[in-house]
DNA sequence: CGAATAGTGTCTCTTAGACAATATGAA
DNA sequence: TTCATATTGTCTAAGAGACACTATTCG
């Protein structure tokens, strides 16, 4: 047996390491713009990401997705939140890990392997920070508009296929949660969903999300102490009912 | 800006870096074993995993997962392949990444950052491999007896983390062709999937995956040269159709 | 009342789910 | 003929999908 090199005599210093396994994370948000017709509607939504000019070399002034060194006494998942807290001071949200990015000479620097995540922030935790740094290196760029750009290393790969991970997830699990406030209304649900997903279309969205006897339980409509049904018109004259989901979770399967 | 370390001036050796980047891999294989009873039928199936018996430091003589460092010429997947084909002398079966294993601590060796792959392979591939080094220090273990073992290193975690996602997969994708044969009987796709995911059950299985509009086109009959069903009898006196599985993808989505 | 969003009625066709019944062919 | 697997019949209740229709309330 020639393989199992961690099971063969280990010489520690013998064989060339890696120069750093940073991590890079793609932090996505979606803006909500009012349209400037009417008060109450629906507003315009775009999926933004969130990227930084770079000051130095490699690919100094290109911009690039944010992301730094992991420290020996920490894990990925922990660098990966240090730097999501200390680039948008942003804590305590949906933050996933999703692949490695490994190609030999990604990085001019050295042999770095890079661990990529995604977190999803509502734009109200940006706020403060953009308005800290509006117009210098950090920014948010609508996702279609990033992805035509070139990208500092890899990063245009990464975030094409962060962009890919979270639409699959946006329709397998509940993250759509995470653009939302705690009660919503069904409409800004399916709002969010084809923000993310923009070939999503359900006619009865409503109705298969609500009234059918297999989904019952992913959403829960919200009463007040007195148990009347709690309402919004925040998007419209005419109030709608407000949801939040609960915590069942539901198997997916083709075969079933 | 105080975060970004990439873009910071970058001063080489001036960090910590890894003492290394192995690469762990999960391979699963199902074996089949004929009841003595009868001749032709069903045969008993078995989720079992392939693990190495330790050597030297650490973790001398407890079992492990295959894996190996990763080289600066190769990309974890490459390394993960190579330490596939080095293992198992097998290649060109369907592979992929999961999880990465960074705990401070997690390898006495130094700070080694650990990419997790899974591995289905069919038990034909493993036969030859397996009459050479039986009773050596590579073996199958049933998952659940595994699952119960004092693994190596942080590799009990792993296997949990790659049970799960197989499971999971199992059901969300059709990685199930990877156990069977190209030409299969519905029993035969059946048991596996209830090999993996001990509790599908599906009383009306063959109808859903055959006559139901919304699934048609999962798997196609096999027909002959003539135009004629092909059908197999290993397991049956009634002969089974022959089924494959086509290229259709399908996605998922709770909200549909 | 018109605009804009929220939500219901209704109809048809398909599917889910449960079981019983029948089919096949070697031992 | 029996046995083990393969496959179809049948019935009911529920869901999918399409689209027209009603509801609410601000301006």
């Amino acid at each position: 047996m020639t393989t199992n090199d961690q099971g063969s005599n280990y010489t520690p210093g013998r064989y060339r390491t890696p120069d750093g396994a940073p991590s890079d994370i793609v932090i996505f948000t979606i803006t909500s713009t009012e349209k400037k017709t009417a008060k109450k509607a629906l507003p315009l939504r775009e999926l933004q990401v969130l990227l930084i000019q770079r000051k130095s070399w490699p690919f100094e002034g290109q911009w690039a997705l944010p992301g730094g060194f992991c420290k020996e006494t920490e894990d990925m998942y922990a660098c990966a939140k240090r730097e999501l807290q200390e680039e948008t001071g942003v804590t305590n949200v949906h933050m996933a890990y999703f692949n490695v990015y490994s190609q030999p000479g990604r990085d001019p620097r050295g042999w770095m392997i890079s661990h990529a995540f995604f977190a999803l922030v509502q734009e109200k935790w940006l706020a403060e920070r953009r308005a800290d740094t509006d117009a210098e290196d950090v920014r948010l760029f609508p996702v279609e508009e990033a992805l035509q750009m070139a990208l500092a290393f890899d990063h245009g790969v990464i975030l094409r296929d962060a962009l890919q991970k979270i639409r699959e997830q946006m329709l397998t699990t509940v993250i759509a949660k995470e653009f939302l406030p705690e009660e919503f209304t069904i409409s800004e649900l399916y709002q969010v969903i084809q923000t993310v997903v923009p070939d999503f279309e359900e006619r009865n969205f409503i109705r298969k999300i609500t009234s059918t006897q297999s989904r019952k339980g992913l959403i829960e409509e919200v009463t007040d102490r007195g148990g009347q049904p709690k309402v919004s018109n925040r998007y419209s004259q005419r109030a709608a009912q407000l949801y939040r989901f609960t915590n069942l979770t539901q198997q997916l399967s083709l075969y079933s």
